[in-house]
DNA sequence: TTGTAGGCGTTATCAA
DNA sequence: TTGATAACGCCTACAA
């Protein structure tokens, strides 16, 4: 009754002013290949005219298809699930479906209550980086098709992005700098990549002799990146690998508050790379090619939707360490080595 | 017909179960407050163990409210049309909406795709920064209540983020810094916060005698930002206000990778202070208050479906300059002024 | 307080 | 190739 909304022409109008029955015009629009090609232009003329767009509820109802999915992540504003839902929106809408967006705020009550309210519209979910316990999940999976992104679970369609071997990679290329101390910025305790994260990078430092000291944070944030700068230096460590490029961004200017340069001072490594060559000095990370991601999970979610059951439903994908200009040997190893970086001059300080 | 789907049960199910009229079940959940208590406690008991949960479809159907709304964005991995899309979606929640996301990639042929293949299955739409003319989204506001965010036409609601004073401002601090020649990296051409930014930095640069140039850009992109280094060193310039923060972010870039360095060797002002805080040096920015406008967009919109059209249809947020480490004296008057920039020491390079 | 019945706009099944 | 006619699941006057 709302008066901005002018009474939308129905199916019936457009059949009526093209003198045809209102089956042919639902054909038209949703199986034109079994309409007669004139009769396809007739009708298509006259709903142009009339401005008749099919009301894609009561096709819904009818059909059972929503044609409708929703992406549901811990924060949007973190550039990974920004990029990941960009590349998922495109490719949904490619593939002629509309997406929910679900900002969950890092808390698993909200996870599951967007879940819910937003599973009667919806043919099925993606659900990145989930927080919820795993019962959760597969209570929700029973009434609509999911597809997991970073989170590991059995005999659920899932989307890997495999981070460990670049962690495991960037701690060798922190002990090949020299470092002997490092530290670990963790991430949320409830995500499946911290974790994957975290034991990459203990096994490697172990297998390298390095200490490792497991810094916790509040939220994978900037601030909890700022703030993390004490324990940083309470460490001892000289190089820390971050859990992603936002709180690596967070240690950089932490560290600069105190005066300590990077790499000069400190080396820092982070994750996604959607950030890490616009941060100064860019950052050495780990490319996780989050938009594609964002689409092959569509492609994931409608291959299970159609039916066509891929034969593996774990998809791994690879990733690859990118090393720029925040690693550099640790200050004390610097002397004995060519310590030029382009652009990132040592502060005096300190 | 999915597998993965059991068969919901439905109202009449319920209704059996529970030995009342399908009505009532109807009210129970609608409007409980029709019906008797225990009725309730029953209908809910009988709901609850098969699993009942109403279905939104045939409710929107019936209705005519679909329960959703639609944000429409240029580019999601733009931080400031993040942060908005965070604030609406979580007002929306609130409010019971759910919220789909279209990103239109910055064309106005997606743009327009986008806004009717999702007006069957929204209340409403908020449309942040338009790139369509004017008479496309007549057209689609005369479908579905519209609410815009940084374009103005007139009669229709709007929330207008007035960064006019706030650029306005910047100029004269960048004049009193002693710049004299300046440059504004433009937005999109189409873009109504482009013309409001670029008009108050003309006006302001020539009430102070300033000179200006205007540099076109492809769009607002770090990479955008990037290679326009050339022409702001060409137009002879010291100082530049940027469209946005993510493109003051590249120009900073871009300088270093000529060995200039911010604000040493050239001044730079962003907007929105979402990414400003975090860059090094921190942006000298406009404070948008992107997460509460989408919020308020969000208000805006319930209270016209709601029919309580609010007397004032055109919102205005005032905006804030906050100066940080980005803006200095340029090079040739540095000698005569307090050159100390805490954390910011300049290259020797050049 | 509860029940009956018509309708929301499409699609799908059968005939023609 | 087209048309009539049930569903689809729910809401809501209107009646009881």
């Amino acid at each position: 009754m709302s008066r901005t909304i002018r009474n939308a022409p129905t199916i019936d109008e457009v059949a009526a002013a093209a003198k045809v029955s209102r089956a042919t015009v639902s054909r038209t629009f949703g199986r034109p290949d079994l309409v007669n090609r004139e009769t396809v232009e007739l009708v298509r003329e006259v709903a142009a005219r009339l401005g008749y767009v099919p009301n894609q509820t009561a096709r819904a109802l009818s059909t059972g298809r929503a044609g409708n999915i929703a992406l549901v992540v811990p924060d949007i504003t973190n550039p990974f699930f920004a990029a990941l839902m960009r590349g998922a929106q495109a490719r949904a809408r490619d593939q002629g479906y509309a997406t929910f967006l679900g900002d969950s705020d890092e808390t698993p009550e909200l996870e599951d209550l967007l879940l819910t309210k937003l599973s009667g519209q919806v043919e099925g979910f993606i659900l990145a980086s989930s927080r919820l316990p795993k019962e959760r999940i597969r209570e929700h999976a029973q009434r609509r098709p999911f597809v997991l992104v970073n989170r590991d679970m059995p005999r659920l369609p899932r989307l890997l992005i495999d981070t460990g071997p670049s962690y495991a990679k960037a701690v060798a290329h922190l002990a090949e700098l020299g470092h002997r101390r490092i530290a670990y910025l963790c991430g949320p305790k409830l995500s499946w990549s911290n974790r994957q994260r975290m034991q990459a990078v203990m096994r490697a430092a172990q297998s390298l002799g390095l200490a490792l000291s497991c810094i916790q944070t509040s939220r994978p944030s900037f601030e909890a990146g700022q703030e993390s700068t004490q324990q940083l230096l309470d460490a001892g460590a000289t190089a820390a690998l971050a859990f992603d490029d936002v709180m690596a961004q967070g240690a950089i200017a932490g560290l600069a508050s105190r005066g300590l340069a990077v790499p000069a001072d400190f080396s820092l490594v982070g994750c996604d790379d959607e950030l890490a060559v616009r941060t100064y000095p860019p950052l050495t990370s780990v490319d996780t090619g989050c938009t594609a991601a964002g689409a092959q999970s569509v492609d994931l979610l409608t291959d299970v939707l159609r039916g066509a059951a891929p034969k593996e439903l774990c998809i791994n994908l690879p990733t690859e360490l990118i090393i720029r200009e925040s690693t550099a040997p640790p200050p004390t190893a610097r002397q004995t080595r060519s310590a030029g970086r382009v652009g990132a001059p040592a502060m005096e300080q300190r």
